[in-house]
DNA sequence: CGCATGATTGATCTAACTCAAAAGTCGTGG
DNA sequence: CCACGACTTTTGAGTTAGATCAATCATGCG
């Protein structure tokens, strides 16, 4: 670790690049790999939380939902994404399978023996957690303060940013889901989408893929 | 640590009710004392994360800036409330005192030798950080899907929790802040505040000091 | 082919925003 | 103690972005 190293770094997340994100930097850690089917449950909102899990495949989508059943999602998560933390004993969202997808649980008392003497893998751990929480913070830039067009932008930009294309973005969520991730209505989602491809930043070749046809203008829309 | 604890409990918080939620478990961790006076800036969105702090004394907000100068506020921190948690090497919020206030700043450099061998530090500051994502986590609920009542409601309620006194509260902060708070207008939150305190569910004696005259209708209101 | 589901489009409504003014609060100094 | 000015909060009027309600248009799929 150099001297210029930021300690907060060394401290909560890995050394530059030293482990991939999406790897736990311990092989012999025990960890049951499940997979679920589009839409089913992997646990609910006051579950106990015995688990974290990480993504290999697919998408997991955690949420929170209202008295009149209305949902606010609070992340997508895909290959290399871990979730579960909790302050608490239970879970306070629900986590469930956008996409079929395959996740690997690693129980909590598994991982409180491991970095009792595993000062690597409580570094990845703390990583792991800060990085939600700054996802989470962004998300609330958004849902706080933005129009309907500035979350869309963002939204699309976020989802070409954790894609491997450059481009092109095949969306794994429904328009409810994009509604629920930020705030807004099904219609508005659809209409302003509508509206960024009228306008030439984009084209929807297909409900589920957008091409990006204009990526300045629309870092510039949250500008 | 009992057995029937959560293991996540024993890993990322304490135990329950070992130490105060404002205490550190080190006494003898290095940590600077400073004192700020209302409206005066900690530290800056971009600037590079050397230090956690402890308010131990006032409060203090947590808030991202759009390029329009709009603010959205992520958190007040008071008494015994920890931020500054990043997940890179900068800090992604500017941190500023809504009131006089008094902040311990623990190194992050200090925190790191002194987490290696001690076991009960790493747990408590787990314990911090968690905590600090749960209350994003509740707050992104609010801003994504709640009405201008309901985020009213449940920031008095939160306020009201937060403090000693049950039903009454003095708010530290200017109809404004609450505004960047809740994503809402500073007309809409004094509107809004206005027809709670006709329909009977609060007073306002004055426009700091808020009376909860009905908390059940207060709660209900969420629900 | 016909039905179910998801997405888009249209028409209308409304909660919250904006702009503007009045009222209240507080600190300062005579 | 009161008067003044600066600032904060409340109230009013009008506008609008996004929601809601409703219909139409795809896209699969048995």
């Amino acid at each position: 670790m150099s001297l210029s190293a930021n300690p907060l770094t060394s401290i909560f997340t890995n050394g530059p690049a030293t482990w991939a994100a999406s790897e736990v930097p311990v092989t012999n850690l025990p960890r049951l790999s499940m997979h679920f089917t589009a839409e089913r449950r992997l646990y609910t909102e006051g579950d106990a939380a015995r688990s974290v899990y990480g993504v290999t495949n697919g998408i997991v989508r955690t949420c929170q939902f209202l008295s009149d059943g209305r949902r606010q999602i609070d992340a997508f998560h895909q290959a290399g994404d871990f979730f579960g933390f909790e302050a608490g004993n239970s879970h306070r969202l629900a986590a469930e399978a956008v996409t079929d997808c395959a996740v690997e649980a690693y129980r909590l008392s598994d991982l409180e023996t491991f970095c009792l003497h595993n000062e690597k893998l409580r570094r990845w751990l703390f990583g792991q957690a800060m990085t939600a929480m700054a996802r989470v913070q962004e998300h609330s830039l958004l849902l706080g303060r933005a129009s309907a067009t500035q979350k869309l932008a963002a939204f699309l930009l976020e989802m070409a940013e954790r894609s491997d294309q450059e481009t092109m973005v095949e969306l794994a969520m429904s328009r409810q889901d994009i509604a629920d991730y930020l705030g807004l209505s099904i219609e508005t989602v659809s209409r302003t989408l509508t509206v960024l491809d009228r306008d030439g930043l984009i084209s929807l070749p297909f409900p589920r893929r957008v091409i990006l046809r204009n990526r300045r203008a629309l870092e510039k829309i949250n500008t």
